[in-house]
DNA sequence: TTTTTAATGTTATAAAGTAACATTTTATGC
DNA sequence: GCATAAAATGTTACTTTATAACATTAAAAA
């Protein structure tokens, strides 16, 4: 989603190094290559799909196992995140930011599967978070994954 | 989570029956029991754990595959709903209700993975699309699963 | 009653995710 | 430097979740 060009993937993974040994963690070879993966695929993909993209876009050879290993590393690490609503990963649109991150919201088109990563304003979310209170409940995170459909697909008829 | 006991579960099961006939399907035998299942269940469920709900609690016997097509009707009757974040069901709890179903809100304890069907209130909703459309899309659902500790669980220091 | 549709049974398999242990690489104390 | 501990990755096998494809049975319609 970020990275358009291979200067901008390069520029994208160099912050990535840096973000880690900020929270005193490694971008080691292999984390760096699935993170390129998740670059290049420029959309959400599953962990067996980022295997592919890695294998026949990049050149690396990477098991499912250490995929998923390095993923939940890249979450960790905010480099990356879990759609849970689809069990597929992107990478975080924010890598190149210097601010914060916060927990994140997600468009997902219903149609064309584009992911946008959004920010849904603070006073909204903490009205979820009033109205969670007041189930009794306490908000854990703000990640949210909200069902759409992108400007580039048709609304169904049924939606409207 | 709604039927407490046998009488409420058969109140809820012939309320069920009533409004599949409404929808033009039927509520077959099988389908009332996978629907039986998962209130006897009295929690979120994955489809095989459910067929060993519906086995040992039960005495009914279902293949993975029939639970599967019969939680799609389920769902599609507004009888069931499916958990994307955690890939499990639950009985919709407003069977017994008259009024028109809307998209439910979940909130899912983190810790004991307890799930309340609640009503954000719909000028939260409207919010929440109105930052949709801004970014380009347009909403699909309010069906919403919230990451949420309970307030029978601890909330870690850390979400403090 | 035939015929057509809907529902369920059955088998096999795909897709997603993890456990457990081996090996290699990297960091750290001496 | 070298020994040793810790971190990262490799490898195998397996569990869980989900679906495809086709057979059979039950119910509704002609």
């Amino acid at each position: 989603m970020i990275a358009i060009n291979q200067q901008a993937t390069k520029r994208v993974l160099a912050q990535a190094q840096q973000q880690c040994l900020a929270l005193g963690s490694k971008l080691t070879i292999k984390r760096s290559q699935v993170l390129e993966g998740l670059l290049v695929a420029a959309k959400a993909v599953s962990a067996y799909e980022l295997t592919d993209v890695c294998r026949d876009k990049l050149g690396y050879d990477l098991l499912p196992m250490s995929v998923y290993r390095i993923l939940e590393f890249l979450e960790n690490n905010q480099l990356a995140h879990r759609l849970n609503t689809s069990n597929k990963y992107i990478a975080c649109s924010h890598i190149t930011c210097d601010h914060q991150h916060q927990p994140p919201q997600f468009l997902i088109c219903k149609t064309c599967h584009k992911v946008e990563e959004v920010e849904v304003p603070t006073p909204i979310m903490e009205s979820v978070a009033k109205a969670t209170r007041k189930a009794g409940f306490t908000l854990a995170s703000s990640h949210l994954e909200i069902e759409c459909y992108c400007n580039s697909c048709d609304v169904p008829e049924a939606a409207i």
